[in-house]
Parts: structure tokens; sequence; C-alpha cells
DNA sequence: GCATGATCATGC
DNA sequence: GCATGATCATGC
């Protein structure tokens, strides 16, 4: 069959919307279990009637359309979300560092998709899935410029032979995924005799969430730039200007400046500087589209006059049931930092709390920022390796006194652990504890970056 | 002064 | 009610 048009295209393509894949597939493919990639493969076989192939070329070659089957979910707060990555082509190290990003393997074969979505349930069979609506997309122009951007980040760090350090969280949009059986699928790159994973471009999670959203849902994100200025500059450097206007002002003088109410300790006073000095005042940071898509999270660091940051970051509370029933490799806290971009807003106080314990904090700059892979591949590997090895031959809680009270102490890794992180309890009063998969009683913990660690980061802060 | 456990305050 | 960012308090 063959379709001269993209209307015709999707003409067919909206034919399945609303059937499951059991209805769909003809030639009995999902009673084969095994059969990975299963679903696309309905599609192309059943539905559009072609041989599956693994072409560098789009799928619909004469109408430059590459189809993607891909899964959303609905969260418990009710939000769609991606339910994964959207994994594109196979990144050939060798090859595509001689391309410029107009003649990649990436822009030329995903420019125009044909995008698929079906709604994932748990504990329903695959074939029972449903295909919900089908969405011929291109890339809006501002997302673009950040995608090029991103394929220049990977293709240096492959030309540097660093491509066995390539992480998502290196990029905002566009990543490089680890893609094969195992981590046994190395493969060669240039200018190092090191093998790296291979790897897919793939659009980040981040990034098709927010697609699902605008297409599924017409949820409106709020862009913080233009597609004029990422021509000019990338992401980070816009950023950078917005906030430079405001370094050296207290917290008090920036939101006099930009008519926000001084609140400091409410919890939303930080997030609505940040929205009102990038010009879209009062939008939640995670509906700011570029935010939203490249899974940047902010967070506030204060420093004390010596540099340090006056306390270690903390993050969420340990799930330890979690925890203890993952592989590292799909651990939630290695998935956190591989895909996380850290918005640091750095502010600095320029008097010790003893000498005044009303000091002002004074903005000093701003630091984009993920961890770097070998930091995650050890520091944090050794903390979950830690805690998994405590919670498997019992952690020691003890109970001695403090003042006049009995205070609860533990063994899990603390400051002293490996310079990069470490475990703390997070509760809200003395009674509020969790119960470890091994039947212990603790209160409440959360994992955290060491203070000297992100004093560190921020040495090269102008 | 710092490490570490404890808990407050806010916002959903 | 609870998660989370923020910050306190004691003892070494």
């Amino acid at each position: 069959m063959e379709y001269l048009t993209t209307t015709q295209l999707m003409k067919k393509a909206q034919k399945a919307e609303g059937k499951s894949f059991k209805e769909i597939d003809i030639t009995n493919r999902l009673s084969n279990k095994n059969s990975k990639g299963g679903l696309g493969q309905v599609i192309e076989e059943s539905l559009f009637g072609y041989k599956i192939n693994s072409n560098a070329k789009p799928d619909f070659e004469h109408l430059n359309v590459e189809l993607k089957v891909t899964p959303f979910k609905r969260n418990k707060n009710g939000k769609l979300a991606a339910k994964e990555r959207l994994v594109l082509n196979i990144i050939n190290y060798m090859e595509e560092i001689n391309y410029t990003f107009e003649t990649s393997s990436f822009w030329k074969k995903n420019q125009q998709m044909l995008l698929m979505f079906y709604e994932w349930l748990p504990y329903v069979n695959r074939e029972d899935l449903k295909v919900f609506k089908s969405v011929l997309f291109t890339f809006p122009e501002s997302d673009l410029e950040i995608i090029k951007h991103d394929w220049e980040i990977i293709t240096k760090k492959i030309r540097d032979g660093k491509a066995h350090e390539l992480s998502e969280g290196d990029t905002n949009y566009l990543g490089a995924c680890s893609k094969g059986a195992n981590k046994q699928s190395l493969r060669f790159q240039p200018n190092s005799t090191t093998l790296a994973m291979q790897r897919a471009f793939s659009l980040k999670q981040s990034y098709m969430t927010a697609l699902v959203r605008k297409h599924l849902k017409k949820d409106n994100l709020v862009s913080l730039t233009t597609s004029g200025e990422l021509k000019k500059k990338s992401l980070e450097d816009i950023l950078i200007s917005r906030f430079s206007p405001y370094k050296g002002l207290s917290a008090k003088q920036i939101s006099e400046n930009l008519g926000v109410a001084y609140k400091p300790t409410g919890k939303s006073f930080i997030p609505l500087l940040i929205s009102s000095l990038l010009g879209i005042k009062g939008t939640k940071l995670e509906n700011i589209e570029e935010f939203s898509k490249a899974n940047i999270q902010f967070k506030t660091i204060r420093l004390e006059p010596n540099g340090k940051p006056e306390q270690s970051m903390s993050f969420k509370n340990i799930d330890f049931q979690l925890w203890t029933n993952e592989e590292w490799e799909n651990s939630y806290i290695r998935k956190t930092f591989y895909e996380t971009k850290f918005l640091f807003v750095i502010f600095e106080f320029k008097e010790k709390k003893k000498d005044n314990p009303n000091r002002e904090p004074y903005f000093k700059g701003i630091k984009l920022w993920n961890m770097p892979v070998t930091t995650i591949e050890n520091e944090i590997k050794q903390l979950w390796e830690e805690v998994n090895r405590l919670i498997a031959t019992g952690v020691q809680i003890e109970y001695k006194p403090y003042g006049k009270k009995l205070r609860e102490y533990n063994n899990f890794p603390k400051k002293n652990f490996n310079g990069v992180t470490h475990i703390r309890p997070k509760g809200q009063n003395g009674e509020d504890k969790v119960t470890l998969p091994n039947g212990q009683v603790i209160t409440k913990q959360c994992y955290w970056l060491n203070d000297t660690y992100i004093a560190s980061l921020l040495k090269d802060l102008n």
C-alpha cells in the first residue's frame, strides 16, 4: 500500500484510534510473546502493510516520515505523562562525528514523525492496550535550536573520546540513551581505546511528557524564550543573562524590583522570584516549557561568608521498599541523577548568623548542573549498595540520651562516607517513622549531597 | 565549628 | 495528612 500524501497517511493512522493492538494485529504477531518492539511492528505490518526494516532512512521515505508508536500513562494525580523516553536511531560513534546537524543520522531519520500514542495501563496485557491518538509531529523552531545544541554536545563528547561518559543529563531535550541487550553491548569510539556502551538518540521522557500533555490534553506550557533568541544563545546563556542583572542584590531588593511580596520563609517565594525575573511571573516552574521538557529542577543554595553552603542539600525521602527491590541499573536514585538537570540558584550571606540573626541573603548567580557519570557510578552507587547491605544485614538502631530526651542513632552512611553523599533522618516529628523491608522501624530517612561537595561544584562560579 | 539527628513551616 | 524545603540544637 502506498500513501501519496501525509494527509492520506494520517487518515490511515487515525483509523486505529480507539482500537486495541489485538484488533489491529492481522498477522497474529502478538501471540509470539517475546518479540520486543512488537507493538510498533503490529502497526507497521498490519495497519500500514509494509515489511519491518532497520533502515537508516525514515519509515515512509517518500514522505520523509518516521513512524513511532509510544506509550503514555496517567499519574496518581491524574496528570498524563510519557511512560518512557522515545528511542530513536542508534548512534554510530565512528560516523556521527563526520556530520553536521543537517546531515546527521538523527536529522535524516527523525525530522518528521508520525507519533502514535497508546495508553499504557498497569496489569493489562499489551495486546489489550489501545491506540489513543496519532500526531504528525515536526519540531517547533525553538525546540529545534535546543536540540541542535544538544546534538553538538553529544558529538563533541564523542569526538573528544568520551563516548563512554555520555549521559542523558548532559543535554536538554535530545539525549544519548544506552541501548543494547546489556552492559556488554559495547562499541568502538573515535579518539579513545575505551569501548563505549551502544547508545541511541532519544527524546527524553520529560520532553515526551510535555508532548503528551500538549497534544493529548492541550496543556499549555509557558516559554521563557523565543526561537530567535535561541538561535543566538544557548538555553544556559539565556538563563544566565536573565538572572545576571540581579547579581549582588539582596532577596529583598530583588523582590521589590520585581514587585513580589517579600516572604522569605514561604515555600513559593523563590519560585515566584524565578518566574518573575524570567518575565513569566506566577507561572509554576514545572509549567515553564524549557524546564519541563529538559527536566530542570531548581535548588536554592545559601552560602556562608566562607563560601560553603549553610547546609547540605536534601532530596527526597527514601522509599526503602523500592531501594531494595531494584537493580542498580534501574534504580530510582541512578535514574534521578542521570536524567535531572539542576538549576542552582545561589545566594550568599555576608555576615555570620551569630553576628546577625536577621542577615539577608544576596543573589550570587546560577549554575546549570548535572551529576557527572563517574560520580553517579562511584559515590552514588556506593551509597545505594551500602544502604542495601545494611538493610540485608540489619541496621544498628540505638537510642541514647541527648539533652533531656532519647535520640535515635543509626549506622547509615554519614558525611564522612565518601565525600559526596550521606543519609540523614527527615521526619515531621518524633513519630514520623517507616518500616524497613527487613521489619525494622526507623525515623524516615533522606539522602543528601554534602555541603563540601556542593561547595566544590561552585568553585568556578564567577 | 562541625556532624548529626530532630523538627518546623508551608503548601497541596 | 503528608512530603519537602529549611533550619534548629546538642555534644564532641
